[in-house]
This record gives structure tokens, C-alpha cells and sequence, in this order.
RNA sequence: GGGGGCGUAGCUCAGUUGGUUAGAGCGCCGGCCUGUCACGCCGGAGGUCGCGGGUUCGAGUCCCGUCGCUCCCGCCA
């Protein structure tokens, strides 16, 4: 019934009616939960996750999970419409390393053998073009026994997508009329398709990063030519070593010592031996290494850096990707700090072009940078140069997928192996299944994952994957609901050929 | 494996330089209130200060160890 004019609430949505009850029933007896589940309040995370068919009440969490459900809807749809089968592909299988740890499973029909869950479907999709399923998709759960961080759990969901007969553009093509209609749909404010590409060359130079956040300068650069002769010893060894030195102009902004101190450990933490600073002024600069400098060179670096009286400048010298890391988490943090980035705004970009290999010198050897079945391109006989047929989809600074144009070719594949440090041994038994299935013929074909849980972190606007997660691991890879992982009967061990620890 | 932050009532937190019976808000329990809607008023219960050890006349506070949570590096797309 209507309320009467004095007691309407306009404040509540309820606030214009009222309700008559005739009878009352109650279906189950409820105790007082242990933690608010009316707001938005800040309770411990671990509180939340243990009675998680609480926190699922909470407003936020069923906004997120419906929110969660419809991209995923909208994915279906777009693919469905270009004639995609959905298909899916084993849990229980041997692993398909992507260099992450696996999980294992002890196999009772074999004891001392495992099955390994899948880091990705990959090589099942490559599988399935050799046998004619030109398109196809998956929301695919993977698996990988690594650490966790905000943005990563034991175990995610990829949108796994793969084509036949394809080349880069055609898959971007089509990504982008997914994700175009996933942020369309959720009114999320990025600019409509197609969306800018950048080179993995043009990244590290200016940002220092493989996904750069573009949505605030503070852009790298490179201060080589101008302490070319430096006598400032730091600079000169850099550079006789071969490394880099670069910089960014923070902008003009008075630090503190301690704030100073702060910004150098947070570039010790990335890999940085020190961290230069320096206020222009009008005459030279205020830094500890000024008086190690030439006039000349404090005036050619301050140029370089376009830099004005006032600015804070932050130098880092060290070997190529050292230098990048630093530089870009100092970018980060100075974004953070002076708060650089627009509300509201968000920026989307290609990153294409990766190098196909890079040196590990610690291992010795070639190391591929996305996996072993990225398609080079160029001389397969100079590995340096050699870049892979590669694009991540960057959004905000997240790398939210990834993917390529893979290996047809068994030549090809032997070869790339063969600069990987696999030799034919270790690759027939390791991959013998997927090379095998190679010598029939494969279609060129190439595809991408997307990261379905980090995908929904933005559109919901949440901090962490395990936000979008109906029942996620806690950070320490534990699981605080059903208490997982747990010790397990001896009899069960027996039946699996396995001893207690 | 490494670094930072945190751990005090059911929840969120405060606890000064070590000093009596460890506090607040919310929640909970009881009472009052027939127009409230984050109701109000009165009263009450509830704490191994994560755990173990040490220093001290005395430890929530200092030291050592340990466990857990969290962020980051390593690792991992």
C-alpha cells in the first residue's frame, strides 16, 4: 500500500510503499552473521572467504559475479555468431609446460605416474585445427603451481580462442569485435575498435615495460648520448658494459629526503643498484651527483629530459631490461603518488612484436619469450633478431591477453625446439603426441587466451581477481572455505603408490 | 626463497615513554518506547591482546622464535 504523505522515505528505494502482511512464515532459521553483510564495510579477508555464502550476499560480490556472468555471455555470442564451436579439452592430461610449475595428480591406474592439469589447453587447440575445427573457443580453466598475487590464482579462466587459416590482423579482427561488445555492454569507457598497436620495441623504450600504462606520460628516455664521456663513474661503467642509462622527468614536485629514499628502494626492489635524483633550478641541478657532473652534461641531460626548474628528475643506470623495470615501476608509483591518472579514463592498445627468443644468461641458453609454438619471423638462423608473431592486449597497464600466430610448420618446430636447448629426444617425449599429429599437415592458424577473471577486476572496478571469483584461494594459495589442500587418508595413498611425507 | 605492512571483543579499530580491574563504535542479550526506516533511551554479557619463550618488580607495549593474513620481488603471462 501507498504510504501516507507524511511518512514517505525518498531516500529509500522501498520509501513510497508499505507492505500489509496477512502471514509470516519462516522458512529457515538464520543466527547472526559473523560479519556485516548489509554494506560495504572492510572485513578481513580471510573472515569473508571461510563463510563465503555470506560474502556472496554482500551487494558488491553479486553486482561483480553477474557482471562476471555477462561478459561471459557476451563472449559466447560473438563467437557463436562467427561460427565458432565450443569445445572442450582434457583436465586430466600430461602438462603442456608453459614454464609454469604444474599441478599433479598421482594416477591410481599407474602408480608412480601423474597426469598433470592443464597450464593451458594449447596444444589441444593447435590439435584441433590439424583436425578441421577451424574455429574454435573454450572459457577454459588453467592450472599453474606458482605464487599468487592480486591478479593471480592457483587456478583462472581464459576466453581460449584458436583459427584456422589466419593471420594476425584476423585475429585481432575478431578480439577486438569480442571485447568491443564485453565493454560495450558493460558501459566501460574505452575507445571503440579497432584500438592502436605498438611495437614490444616501442613499449620498453618509452614506458620500460611490455604493457604500458598510457594513460599518463612520465615517459622514459634514453640519456645515453648526453653522459656519453660522463666521468660520473657509475654512468661511464654502465655504459662501457653495455647497459643503458635513461630517465624520466617526474614533473615539478618538492620530495622530502625520506620520500627520495623511498623512491630509491622501490627501484632497488626492481633490480636497480641506485637511484639518481635531481631538482633543476635555475643554475644547474640540486643532487647528490651533481658535483660529479660537467656543465655540459647537466645541460644536455635536463634537455634531454625537457626539464624546467622545479622538476624531479629520476635517472637509473643499469643493463637494458634492469633499467625498464625500475623506471616503470617508478612510473607507477609516481602516478600513484601525484595521482596522474584521469578518473574514468581507460586505455586499451596491441602490443605486437615480441622478441621471439630472448639470452638467459644465467641458464645459458635461448629462452622463448611467449611459448616454444609462437611463429618467428625472420632468419631462424640469427635468434637475436628474431621476432615472434605475437599481440597482448593491454588494458590499463593489465595485460589481459595474449596470444599468436603459431608453428605450422615440423621444420620449423624441430628448429625452434633445437634453439631452446630441446633436443629431438627430450621434444619426442615430451611433445611427440603434438609433433606427430604435426607431420600430417597443419593449417596455418593462430589464436589468443584472455584472461576472463582479470577482464572483470576492471570492468568491476575491483583491486583483485579473487573479487570476481565465486570461490577463490586465499593469497597464500590455501583455500579458507573447505581448508584445501589437506592431508589425505594412508589407505588413499596406498591405492596411488604414494608414501606419507 | 626474499622484502614491506598487519594480527587486541562476533566485526572495524584505538591503546601514550613498559605501570592499577585492556577501551570505543557497530553487532549481540535484557528492558522501555504504537510511525520507524543507520530509530531513540536505559542496562548487560563478551577479550588465552595469534602462539611459544625471554628481559623486567611489572609486558598488549621491549627482544628472540614461530604461525597466519596481505602487498611486492623472485617465480609466473
Amino acid at each position: 500500500t501507498r504510504r501516507d504523505p507524511k511518512n514517505v522515505n525518498p531516500n529509500l528505494a522501498t520509501g513510497e510503499i508499505e507492505l500489509a502482511v496477512s502471514e509470516l512464515e519462516i522458512l529457515s532459521d538464520a543466527e547472526t552473521p559473523p560479519f556485516p553483510v548489509d554494506n560495504g564495510a572492510d572485513v578481513d579477508e580471510i573472515i569473508r572467504l571461510r563463510h563465503r555464502s555470506l560474502d556472496l550476499r554482500r551487494a558488491q560480490l553479486q553486482r561483480t559475479i553477474a557482471l562476471r556472468h555477462r561478459a561471459i555471455a557476451t563472449m559466447r555470442e560473438v563467437l557463436n555468431e562467427r561460427d565458432f564451436l565450443e569445445i572442450e579439452t582434457p583436465y586430466l592430461t600430461r602438462s603442456t609446460p608453459e614454464g609454469a610449475r604444474d599441478y599433479l595428480v598421482p594416477a591410481r591406474i599407474q602408480p608412480g605416474s601423474f597426469y598433470a592439469l592443464p597450464q593451458s589447453p594449447q596444444l589441444f587447440k593447435q590439435l584441433l585445427m590439424i583436425g578441421g575445427m577451424e574455429r574454435y573457443y573454450q572459457i577454459a580453466r588453467c592450472f599453474r603451481d606458482e605464487d599468487t598475487r592480486a591478479d593471480r590464482q592457483p587456478e583462472f579462466t581464459q576466453l581460449d580462442v584458436e583459427m584456422a587459416f589466419v593471420e594476425e590482423d584476423d585475429v585481432i579482427d575478431c578480439m577486438e569485435a569480442v571485447m568491443g561488445a564485453v565493454f560495450e555492454r558493460e558501459g566501460f569507457d574505452v575507445p571503440a575498435p579497432p584500438w592502436p598497436r605498438m611495437t614490444f620495441a616501442e613499449a620498453v623504450s618509452r614506458y620500460g615495460i611490455d604493457r604500458p600504462d598510457t594513460r599518463f606520460g612520465l615517459e622514459l628516455h634514453d640519456l645515453g648520448e648526453a653522459v656519453a664521456s660522463s666521468e660520473f663513474k657509475v654512468f661511464a661503467d654502465v655504459i662501457a658494459s653495455g647497459g643503458v642509462v635513461r630517465g624520466i622527468n617526474a614533473g615539478a614536485h618538492e620530495l622530502p629526503r625520506s620520500d627520495l629514499e623511498a623512491l630509491t628502494e622501490l627501484a632497488k626492489q626492481h633490480g636497480a643498484k641506485g637511484l639518481v635524483w635531481a631538482f633543476v633550478q635555475d643554475e644547474g641541478w640540486r643532487s647528490p651527483i651533481a658535483k660529479f657532473l660537467g656543465e655540459g652534461e647537466i645541460a644536455a641531460v635536463t634537455a634531454r629530459l625537457d626539464a624546467k626548474p622545479g622538476d624531479l628528475l629520476l635517472i637509473v643506470a643499469d643493463e637494458l631490461t634492469t633499467v625498464g623495470q625500475a623506471l616503470s615501476a617508478l612510473r607507477m608509483e609516481l602516478a600513484r603518488r601525484f595521482d596522474l591518472i584521469p578518473t574514468g579514463r581507460h586505455d586499451i592498445l596491441w602490443v605486437v612484436e615480441f622478441p621471439a627468443f630472448f639470452w638467459d644468461a644465467e641458464a645459458q641458453r635461448w629462452d622463448a619469450a611467449h611459448h616454444p609454438f609462437t611463429a618467428p619471423s625472420g632468419d631462424l638462423n640469427d635468434p637475436a633478431s628474431l621476432s615472434s608473431r605475437t599481440y597482448d592486449l593491454v588494458l590499463d597497464g593489465a595485460e589481459i591477453g595474449g596470444g599468436s600466430i603459431r608453428i605450422n610448420r615440423l621444420d620449423v618446430q624441430q628448429r625452434v625446439f633445437e634453439l631452446l636447448g630441446i633436443g629431438p629426444e627430450e621434444a619426442k617425449a615430451r611433445f611427440g603426441f603434438f609433433l606427430d599429429a604435426l607431420r600430417y599437415g597443419a593449417p596455418p592458424h593462430g589464436g589468443i587466451a584472455m584472461g576472463i577473471d582479470r577482464i572483470v577486476t576492471a570492468l568491476a572496478g575491483v583491486e583483485s581477481i579473487r573479487d570476481t571469483i565465486a570461490f577463490p584461494k586465499a593469497a597464500s594459495g590455501a583455500d579458507p572455505l573447505t581448508a584445501a589442500p589437506a592431508p589425505v587418508d594412508p589407505a588413499q595413498m596406498r591405492e596411488l603408490g604414494l608414501r606419507p611425507a
